[in-house]
DNA sequence: GTACTTAGATAGTGCCACTCTCCAACGGAA
DNA sequence: TTCCGTTGGAGAGTGGCACTATCTAAGTAC
């Protein structure tokens, strides 16, 4: 398969299946002659993968790079893998470590963590960018006055949990490591419009249910 | 309170409130003279409010701007104003309609609503942005040949459900239908990566469990 | 052999979220 | 009153990002 016929198969532009190539998102193809390059199925999977990271989960080209890279590095276990390939998903700004609405975040995690049991992050030492996510968001609400007590954040914290088992399961009818790899990353980016969406659909049945006279 | 003080109280750089008081982001300050004017504490709350959704809910300012513009909109019930806001919040691209990927998303999405029995986003005979938005993210999955039964979909359905129940019991804790319309708000945007970094660290807590030796 | 296609490199585009520069008008100190 | 730093407002400029267009030398198809 040429660069044209990669194109037309998956969608994408060929000046932008260059760029990606330049970018290192996709493998160069096997080249048969100085100026001509041969690309097979496991090309296009990848390319309708990198879109799939880009668009659907927006995220920006340089961390869909590491996230590929680190969910391919052999250096690693199956779990490291997947374990760095999260680590280097999108996450928001970083808390400020001044900020007397972040500390009061940060402890407030911290409890949430401990009751659900949840150690495996604080055991590697350094707190991961979900976790610094987490914090920011709630010195957010924190800053706006907005509640965030921990009885309701264990309720959120419970769901994630049943989330993570349900897709933990999907993953392991894979029967390959770099197929479990890549499953869990293509499944935790693409399952997150998908749980945020069905979050606001649901928000507007029950505001309807509730506010509609 | 001058600009000066307002930028030093947020932490916001004077010429980034310029810029939002410009974008139509911030309502203008009281005119004290021709050359000065006067913000109030409404001004620090609405400031913060912004860069909030700006920042931690990844918003682009303009739609910041509807967002805040519909939930504010004088003409509509309250619930049409929480309704409009969640309307305007950001979503992926759009679905391809001659994609078969697609079509058979939208099919699937559709038993999940009926299921679900969620019809009010329906009965207003458009489809909303987050139903398309979960259109494309279930056609991408599909496209990628990831698993995405009806039943996988409606446990994160029925969790959608419990996080609404529990974010609208919130929100009823307001009084006045301003504040519930800015609840909503910023309870369904700021919660969004609360719920992402808590599924984070759930899958990599659960991951260590299972594939850990 | 001639017209089209390709891989690869370089430069350019459009958008976005600021950020800088200016200016006239204040406001407080000397 | 005069000086000087500050303010609000407007417009232009900046840097980053994700492409996108152009160009060239080297194939390939008829």
């Amino acid at each position: 398969m040429r660069l044209a016929e990669l194109s037309e198969r998956s969608g994408v532009p060929t000046a932008t299946i260059k760029y990606y190539l330049r970018e290192r998102l996709l493998p160069p193809g096997e080249r048969i002659t100085a100026t001509q390059a041969e690309y097979g199925e496991e090309h296009l999977r990848r390319l309708r993968l990198v879109r799939s990271l880009i668009q659907v989960g927006r995220m920006p080209v340089a961390t869909a790079r590491e996230v590929l890279a680190a969910s391919e590095d052999e250096s690693l276990s199956q779990n490291a893998r997947m374990g760095a390939a999260i680590w280097a998903l999108p996450h928001g700004p970083e808390p400020d470590e001044d900020d007397p609405h972040a500390a009061r975040a940060r402890a407030q995690v911290d409890a949430v963590l401990r009751r659900m049991d949840w150690s495996h992050g604080q055991e590697l030492g350094d707190t991961s960018p979900a976790y610094r996510m987490l914090v920011a968001a709630i010195a957010s609400l924190d800053r706006l006055g907005y509640p965030h007590d921990t009885e309701h954040l264990l309720v959120h914290a419970r769901l994630a949990g049943e989330l993570a088992v349900a897709d933990l399961d999907l993953v392991e009818t894979y029967d390959t490591p770099p197929e479990r790899v890549e499953a869990v990353v293509a499944l935790t980016v693409l399952y997150e419009p998908v749980l945020l969406s069905l979050r606001r659909l649901a928000q507007t049945e029950e505001s309807g249910r509730r506010f509609e006279k």
